[in-house]
DNA sequence: AGGCGTTATATTTTCAAAAAAATAACGTAG
DNA sequence: CTACGTTATTTTTTTGAAAATATAACGCCT
């Protein structure tokens, strides 16, 4: 009975407990890394176009996701405007804020549970 | 500001904080669910086969995913005979059995996490 | 020698998700 | 009323992963 899982594995491999999390909705995926990145990039660019493209995300993917929150939410987290002075834009909410202050704390929360739990499989 | 994310969804929408866990091996994913599901079966059948065919995976995604497990550890996890009275069969490790417990042990703690996570999400 | 059930591996086929392209609508400004 | 840049949506194309298929080797047993 070895005391740590680091034994089992070849030397000089790295070992890590990684993962990854999100808010479902309903039990379908609906807030995570991706969307939250999307939105903040909406914030600074008041785009949905310009922040798809600097995420190299089809301006398609970026809409169905900004439709998908949007359909589970009371409010739009998105607001957007077709046509007008610079040909139309978007904006995201108040609510769309807070859920991305809330969904970093969480995952500050979630990397120290991973680096716990990294720091247990032995050196 | 309103107090908790769950004022921002429609009403009568359940709400839950959900992941996966895996361990990495040099940056690669190497052991999560499936593997550990896999590895399990084998235990019960004595056969790679019967095991692929009880998750409906494919001979060869099993093949796979043992051929990575044992090109990681420094003894193999999973051995095989090709040929003999019964055709054969595969046999797992007691470093596999050690890994399967704590991985095991792992889930249950990022489930108490997930838990206490999606009780702070509000009502 | 031939059959059996397994491991091991290469090749082909299928299929669904992603990407790309095309089209339309919108509203302001010139 | 035309041009522009955006949102919105449909249609087509591409691509890559999964599945299916095929083939071979292995070793015991009759």
């Amino acid at each position: 009975m070895t005391k740590s899982i680091r034994g089992i594995l070849k030397k000089n491999k790295s070992l890590a407990v990684n993962g990854s999390i999100w808010i479902e909705c309903n039990g379908e995926r609906f807030f995570g890394p991706g969307p939250v990145e999307l939105l903040e990039r909406i914030n600074e660019t008041g785009s949905i176009n310009q922040a798809a493209k600097q995420m190299k995300m089809s301006y398609k993917k970026a809409w169905e996701i900004i439709n998908m929150l949007n359909a589970q939410s009371s409010s739009p987290l998105v607001v957007t405007q077709t046509g007008g002075a610079s040909g139309g834009g978007s904006v995201i909410s108040a609510e769309a804020k807070e859920l991305i202050a809330w969904h970093r704390s969480l995952r500050n929360r979630f990397k120290t549970f991973l680096e716990k739990e990294t720091s247990k499989l032995g050196l």
